[in-house]
DNA sequence: AACGGTATATTGGTACAACCATCGCGCGGC
DNA sequence: GCCGCGCGATGGTTGTACCAATATACCGTT
């Protein structure tokens, strides 16, 4: 028989693995510049004490990212990341080499989540099923059992917004959701936030919910702004809080 | 001398990239379910003629993709995309094998685009520089110079789009962009779409760059808003037009 | 009969070695 | 001065062997 379900086992730490994750961070922090080309792979092989292969193997998921450009015969490229990478690199850039957290990178994402959440609502306004809606109701209850249980409400939060993008019924928005979450979920788990309970109340949700069941998209929009745009701030607080702190969980934005 | 610049050759095609696309279109088409084992490294290698190390050098890229989980001793999984993928696929799952196009995919990009672009341009004229202006004035009066020329147009159209999404001081939806535009470019060349050409005039764009000088964000919003569902009404029509003339570049919608 | 641990087969990971295909640059001829 | 050939560098492919993690079957104990 074939075998099925892999568990959620976590993924075994290899030496290809580790030399992707070196020129991953190699490439992001301008090590080689972009457009410049890379040590040649035998090189990089002696380097990281590696067989040719695992080079290889780590140069081909560069590869997948947009991060270099692979050219037989001549050698490996690096590409300008802003130029011409693509959403999945956020997380890269955004978390650092000891899960520590890029400011000014924070505050664009939030920037953007504050205008992406709208936008997906309004679509899930637009074309939700009824199904969707109970689901959302359903999702509800679970964040009431979960109220005091600050980590479980965070998933009870995304899988919420999962359900959101599911209800838009738009390919992109799913995709997007896809990787913002995962970085929302790396955020909360990297930040203890004990201090962001109280952002949003049940009857909000509530409110939201039934706008989505009415498909008004304009409320729907309009409520996520809000909800967004007070996290924000509250986040940004927080930040302003780390910072007095003296907290090595933000790197101030060195840029390049 | 460290080479440099290694110019705009096509990538050649190799047994590793070819395994690799084959590869990609089997997991979107559910070829091998969600979840599900796909064959052992050393049972592919035999099924495409080729050794062991190209098939793992294409699951490497898969797993960057997302599309796969590697796990040793186990075997390889292939991936939910809609529930795991990033928008990195976005690109595989608008365009099939042949470079058609999948009509329901493509109503939903237009769909995000016409909410992606107002927000875009709603941080630009928050976030601009004069430099930045002066750069889309420019690109304006390039843009005027090669009106006649419709793949030239194109071009200049993106590229500006690219200039807005960098006066966005927005990482986010710089690389967000960054996956949109490549599908755009990539939609605009594969459709042969003269009749697109008079949709937007001068006057317009010129509108449009005087609200972000002035950064009336909220004017912007509202000018990119109208442009864009014009825009998306005008392939609608288009579209419609090819299913007519039974047109072999839209696969219907092929769900599973 | 139910449980647990060990042996073994399966499967991905790494290594070394050799050779092919392509590209770029320089040398030499025209 | 320009063109073309060829050599060296570099990535692409193959083969084999062995290591490491995992899954399964078997067997003994309880």
């Amino acid at each position: 028989m074939s075998r099925q379900a892999p568990k959620d086992s976590h993924s075994t730490p290899t030496a290809s693995r580790a030399v992707t994750a070196r020129l991953v961070r190699n490439i992001l922090e301008g090590v080689y510049g972009a457009g410049s080309r890379l040590p040649t792979e035998r090189e990089l092989a002696e380097q990281f004490n590696v067989s040719r292969h695992v080079v290889r193997e780590a140069l081909k998921r560069l590869e997948a990212l947009g991060l270099v450009r692979i050219v037989q015969g001549s050698g490996v490229y690096a590409q300008d990341v802003l130029l011409t990478g693509g959403l999945e690199l956020f997380e890269y850039l955004l978390f650092g080499e000891r899960n520590d957290v890029n400011q000014r990178i924070l505050d664009e994402f939030l920037a953007f989540w504050a205008l992406f959440v709208p936008d997906v609502l309004r679509l899930a306004a637009r074309h939700r099923t009824r199904e969707q809606v109970q689901d959302l109701r359903e999702a509800l209850r679970e964040r009431a059992a979960a109220l005091e249980d600050l980590p479980c409400l965070t998933q009870v939060h995304l899988r919420m917004l999962r359900t959101v993008a599911q209800a838009a019924h738009n390919t992109v928005y799913q995709l997007i959701f896809n990787n913002a979450g995962r970085v929302m979920a790396r955020l909360r788990a990297a930040v203890p936030l004990a201090r962001f309970s109280p952002i949003i109340t049940q009857e909000e949700l509530a409110h939201l919910v039934a706008a989505i069941e009415q498909q008004d998209e304009e409320l729907a929009a309009l409520l996520a702004q809000r909800l967004t745009e007070r996290a924000r701030a509250s986040v940004a607080s927080f930040v302003q809080f780390l910072l007095q702190s003296g907290s090595e969980l933000l790197t101030p934005a060195h840029e390049g």
